[in-house]
DNA sequence: TTATATAGGACTAATTTGGTCCAATTACTC
DNA sequence: GAGTAATTGGACCAAATTAGTCCTATATAA
């Protein structure tokens, strides 16, 4: 039950970002120095972040990428969301997920509330 | 961000010892049947949770595990930390995990809070 | 035009996980 | 006491996922 190494990675980045807030752009260069996670990997990372609308990417020279909104308004959940998908404990945790056995089965419904508890506290942590 | 694929399963078997509470000892064999899981990862799982000590087991004839306490009583967490050890979000979620940046470190203690919010929802489901 | 940055995607290596199997042990029954 | 039915412990292999790298294309500021 752990989240992805990327994901924990991203969190890190997000906070270092936060954390310098008066500075605007960062480049992946500068966010693999600071961090210390591999240049390959950060970018990376950065790549999937801004492809999720969490971070602007400008391209060129003096570009980077910025936050796309303040750090209390990021919450813990769209991170990982952003880099996961969907918080799900179970793979099968849908009403219709399509398993051979969804009509009798009596675990689904319980785990729907419990995804729904967790995602309520990660959606209430905010950077 | 998914609990492993025996720690589901086992919830699974759990819940049908649960259902039919009156029936006291269960084969893995029978276990298998009922949930359709493969036999020997059946037994894989059963062995784990009787080290755990959540079941009870008796070897030979007539033998097979069983429920050590009623249904209310067993947490979606003890069952989880039975099978995968404590649950972190992160690997690195402890005062003194060991990495190199544990004094600058920005994110371990929001992350011992995460967790500690979580391990409380599961806490406090029962099967 | 050149240098600097991201964008997209393919690829490989490493790790973890799931699943299987076998030999040993225990204990009930005949 | 022998045979059988069950768990126990551990080793092992296969498959899937994940982490990490690399390359080429594209955009843009100076």
């Amino acid at each position: 039950m752990r989240i992805n190494k990327l994901t924990d990675y991203s969190i890190v980045i997000l906070t270092n970002m936060v954390i310098n807030g008066d500075k605007k752009m960062y480049t992946a260069k500068e966010l693999s120095e600071i961090t210390d996670i591999p240049l390959p990997t950060v970018t990376r990372i950065l790549k999937m972040l801004s492809n999720k609308e969490l971070l602007a990417s400008q391209q060129g020279p003096q570009g980077g990428y910025s936050l796309t909104k303040s750090a209390e308004n990021i919450s813990v959940r769209e991170v990982i969301e952003a880099m996961e998908g969907p918080i799900a404990l179970t793979e099968c945790s849908d009403d219709d997920c399509g398993c051979a056995y969804e009509t009798s089965c009596a675990v689904g419904k319980p785990w729907q509330k419990i995804n729904k508890a967790i995602i309520d506290v990660l959606q209430n942590i905010n950077l």
